[in-house]
RNA sequence: GGCGGCGUAGCUCAGCGGUAGAGCAGGGGAAUCAUAAUCCCUUGGUCGGGGGUUCAAAUCCCUCCGCCGCUACCA
């Protein structure tokens, strides 16, 4: 039986259009799934959007719309973000769907018939625009002497009845669960945070609101909606099916990672556990907290205008590079900085130069010199030849270790250490001279190039996959053997390869 | 205030007890198959300051300075 693999994004909160950081989560997860399927797994990969709560609820009163048809809008533009970033998600829930609202009020009672909620009554700040309740003390002067949150959102004070989740009897399950599985939360600096705020002593948490309408109705109580986060966490339950055990999604319960921005690492890493847990559900096996992007060096925000669409940005770069160029800028999981320039230097210097350059000489030598089809390998090769298939022969399995932590930019080294060792080996090799001095050589020579551009074109698919499957399609690899297991197969000699087209032409500026 | 992290070449960072590393940028050379791309060589750092442990410290300990994250509280 093959494998599962379930990895989800975030569902997206549809207060706002998408940008950057929506982009780089489902990005990522995306590349993550796509490994996964070239290494034979069955993956499901699973995002959506996020549309219950007060913001909601406001933002389409603002927008003189009902809230379904300004969430339907809003919804509408992640959907369309998602297919243009090239994300090959298996399934897109929205949490204003039916599947979900029944699966989460099925949640909601499993809860209950555990006594792990109870009604009480909450009284407190209240921040509208962060959903969240805050303590006297956490609150910051604000002008003219109003109170605001630590956030420095506008608060207001709300007393209502409310239900509760029993979070306060977790904590020593929660520690010994963190300490079983070392590994559930990432990079190791937000395991700290999780674990020291733990430590520090949980208190129950509200999981009810009385004070709008927007949300799933509390069943039995129709005064009250659940809880955002109740509502959303549960997603990525309802969408894999539950509470239908029959329901053949269901096999993929747990997740394997939840990929999550580090704003929200608490409520994946702590609340969602424990509301499994005590729902008797297993909690998910990882939870990978990436960070955020600056832009030229300077925070996102609407007010300084520069938030990027990823959608502007695609259009002016071109997908894959875009894509490539997130995921090797910066270590997995720290913040970093999105500039123009640093974007250009990746294109021009390792995509155009170091890959698309190495796949053109060789392809363009095969072309005219091997009448355009593959050569054989060669009879006994040199020590030269072994070392570069021995790297290239090692990559799929160095990348599996490095994928499975996750470290996106490590792992696209790893590969440019080839790309430049081909460089090097076609220099050293000079096929050019050989072609006067020694025609069969020259021959083994191009094989060997076309061999290892195949082993770095089939790994580089989950980062590139429209320019990955344009490499291949020059080197003759057929679109049904272009996963790991079909590299341990080699072409025959003789495949005829099709007239060589630059896979990444050198960035430009466009005419003013 | 507490907990944690970071500070290494011009830039971005790796190394985390055993003669300072990578990529980019800079300099010199080779080659001319290729998207004027590539390859080879090379300049460059008292590893934030100070103290300590050790035969040996960027690497461990203490302290100071500067940043950052999580979190708490006082008045």
């Amino acid at each position: 039986m093959t494998e599962r693999f379930y990895v989800t994004t975030p569902i997206y909160y549809v207060n706002g259009a998408p940008h950057i950081g929506h982009a780089y989560t489902t990005i990522a997860a995306d590349v993550l799934a796509r490994w996964k399927r070239l290494q034979g797994f069955d993956v499901f990969f699973l995002t959506g959007t996020d549309e219950h709560g007060q913001k909601v609820e406001k933002a389409a009163a603002e927008a003189g719309l009902d809230p379904q048809s300004f969430t339907d809008r809003i919804a509408a533009q992640f959907r369309e973000m998602t297919a243009s970033i090239g994300a090959s998600n298996d399934d897109f829930i929205r949490t204003t769907e039916p599947r979900h609202k029944q699966g989460c009020s099925v949640l909601w009672q499993r809860l209950v018939e555990r006594g792990e909620i109870y009604l009480g009554e909450y009284q407190g700040w209240y921040s509208v625009r962060d959903e969240a309740f805050y303590n006297e003390s956490e609150l910051v002067p604000g002008p003219d002497g109003t109170r605001l949150a630590p956030s420095g959102a506008p608060v207001e004070w709300v007393r209502e009845p409310s239900y509760f989740f029993r979070l306060s009897a977790w904590q020593d399950r929660l520690l010994a669960f963190y300490e079983a599985n070392p590994g559930f939360i990432a990079p190791a600096s937000r395991r700290n945070e999780l674990l020291s705020f733990v430590r520090g002593g949980l208190t129950d948490l509200s999981v009810s609101r009385a004070s709008f309408r927007w949300g799933i109705p509390v069943p039995g109580d129709p005064d009250h909606v659940m809880y955002v986060w109740l509502d959303a966490l549960a997603n990525y339950i309802t969408a894999a099916g539950f509470p239908d055990a029959e329901n053949p999604r269901w096999a993929y319960w747990p997740a394997d990672l939840h990929l999550v921005g580090k704003e929200i690492a608490r409520f994946h890493a702590l609340y969602w556990p424990a509301f499994l847990m005590a729902a008797g559900l297993a909690p998910p096996k990882r939870v990978f907290a990436h960070g955020w992007w600056t832009v030229e060096g300077e925070k996102m925000s609407k007010s300084l205008g520069n938030v990027i669409d990823p959608r502007d940005l695609v259009s002016r770069y071109g997908l894959d590079p875009v894509r490539y160029f997130l995921l090797r800028e910066v270590p997995f999981g720290n913040d970093g900085d999105f500039s123009r320039r640093a974007l250009l230097t990746r294109m021009n210097v390792e995509l155009a130069n170091d890959l698309g350059n190495l796949a053109q000489r060789s392809l363009s030598l095969l072309a005219r010199h091997c009448a355009a089809s593959l050569p054989a390998f060669p009879h006994s090769p040199t020590a030269a030849d072994e070392t570069i298939l021995a790297a290239a022969a090692a990559l799929p399995a160095t990348l599996a270790g490095i994928l499975d932590r996750l470290a996106f930019s490590e792992a696209l080294e790893e590969v440019w250490k080839l790309v430049r060792a081909a460089n090097a080996y076609i220099d050293h090799q000079a096929p050019w001279t050989l072609r006067r001095t020694d025609p069969p050589r020259m021959a083994g020579v191009l094989r060997i190039l076309a061999d290892v551009l195949r082993v770095i074109a089939t790994v580089l698919q989950p980062f590139m996959p429209e320019s990955m499957a344009r490499m291949l399609d020059q080197l003759g690899v057929p679109p049904a053997t272009r996963d790991l297991a079909a590299l341990a197969v080699p072409l025959p000699a003789g495949t005829s390869l099709p007239a060589p087209q630059a896979v990444f032409p050198r960035f430009v500026e466009p005419a003013a």
